[in-house]
DNA sequence: GTCCGCTCTGAGGTTCCTCTGAGATTCGCG
DNA sequence: CGCGAATCTCAGAGGAACCTCAGAGCGGAC
């Protein structure tokens, strides 16, 4: 385990009084606060900095909560997040359920059941690890890259999908075309998956995926 | 025989208490269990862990059961999977299994029935796991490989024809003529069924394959 | 607009698989 | 033992599959 990591929390809200309110009581529970007054500074540091927790206001000026979650998912940023929402209904949550967050709390809220839901989300979350096992060095699903080694690799968007698939099934051979499939939504692309497999070697080794001539890929690590 | 491998067992159940008594259960039967409270993190799991089979509960939060089987097998997750549901109508059976599982109890269930379904589950799954025996290690005609050994052994197309067809008829005797129809589509490559006897002697030891002088080929461990 | 990184294409070079053929070795029988 | 036949061993040719990489196209960041 990594333990005592540094628990840093976004949190997206527009109303300043509220904001403060949140900072104050999530800096209180240990987090280190980091607060965006709209959508779009708010997907600007989800995709620029990296948080153990997003708490995203669904009324935001500019991107509204449920798209901007959207967005942060379709982006691969799989940070586990919590919406607050004046409306409760049940569409509403399955919407923001349905776009990618977690949970979903109403306005007006307890503060100790907030807090407990957010102890619950990290928990889930560091329980349900992002991490795939690659052998020696493990891939971070939601930071996108390869740690173990002297330095960790950036892995861009597709190779980082491209090695999840693979590392998520470790002793299947994978065929170009459910590669294609599954990894490239575009049927029309033949030579990408070579491509790509050559990009995952180039910066983890050769040995990180393996051909069987003739049928297609699979995993390095038995 | 590979025996006695890790069954690890993914359960999807938001029910505190079902999910604790169907731990127990599954615990007590020898399987691995790994529970999910919910859709997202049942998914989470699911594509990042590799298990024996899941046990998914329709009613769910966030994501309901049907709709986490179908994401799945849109994935290329191939699990088999039993779905739990209160309701069981013909309508329902249909949607579950059309979504990719395997099977479909009704609640209330009786808990030998679950179990006894469940063992069919992974029987039928691993029996029709393309795998043959070859006494201490195993074909695996898919992967193109031999396991069982201090090292995986990888196979060519047509090692791995040819060794499929002798593990598939241990106690067979098998003309070069035979084995020439049966697997070199060629119909004169004279030398070649003598060459690929070879190459699989080099690769699993001697005994593998045993001449029947005059005659042809058979499987080692008659 | 300009820059930069990501995605995918396509062409050339390389590797791997398949099968041939020839010499070495083993088998069966007198 | 001695001989012919069957079998084993292995280097190498030909071709298919694969790897490598430069660069065009595109979209987002600033």
């Amino acid at each position: 385990m990594t333990g005592a990591e540094h628990r840093t929390l976004l949190l997206v809200e527009d109303d300043a009084k509220l904001a403060a309110l949140l900072d104050r009581l999530f800096s209180g529970e240990g987090y280190t606060v980091d607060v965006a007054r709209d959508g779009h500074s708010g997907l600007h540091r989800a995709l620029t900095h990296q948080y153990a927790v997003m708490v995203i206001d669904r009324g935001l000026p500019a991107i509204e909560g449920v798209d901007l979650v959207r967005r942060l998912r379709a982006k691969g940023v799989t940070t586990p997040t919590l919406i607050l929402t004046a409306r409760g209904t049940t569409e509403d949550r399955v919407e923001g359920l349905d776009a990618g967050a977690e949970d979903y709390v109403v306005k007006p809220f307890e503060i100790d059941e907030l807090l407990a839901r957010l102890r619950a989300l990290l928990r889930r979350h560091t329980d349900s690890s992002t991490r795939l096992d690659l052998g020696e060095r493990h891939l971070d699903v939601t930071a996108r890259r390869v740690v173990g080694g002297d330095v960790p690799i950036e892995l861009s968007g597709r190779e980082n999908e491209l090695l999840q698939l693979f590392a998520a099934h470790p002793s299947q051979v994978f065929t170009r075309d459910e590669l294609r499939r599954l990894v490239f939504q575009d049927a029309d692309s033949p030579g990408a998956v070579d491509t790509y497999v050559y990009y995952l070697r180039r910066k983890l080794g050769r040995d990180v995926i393996r051909t069987v001539h003739g049928l297609g890929y699979r995993m390095g690590s038995a």
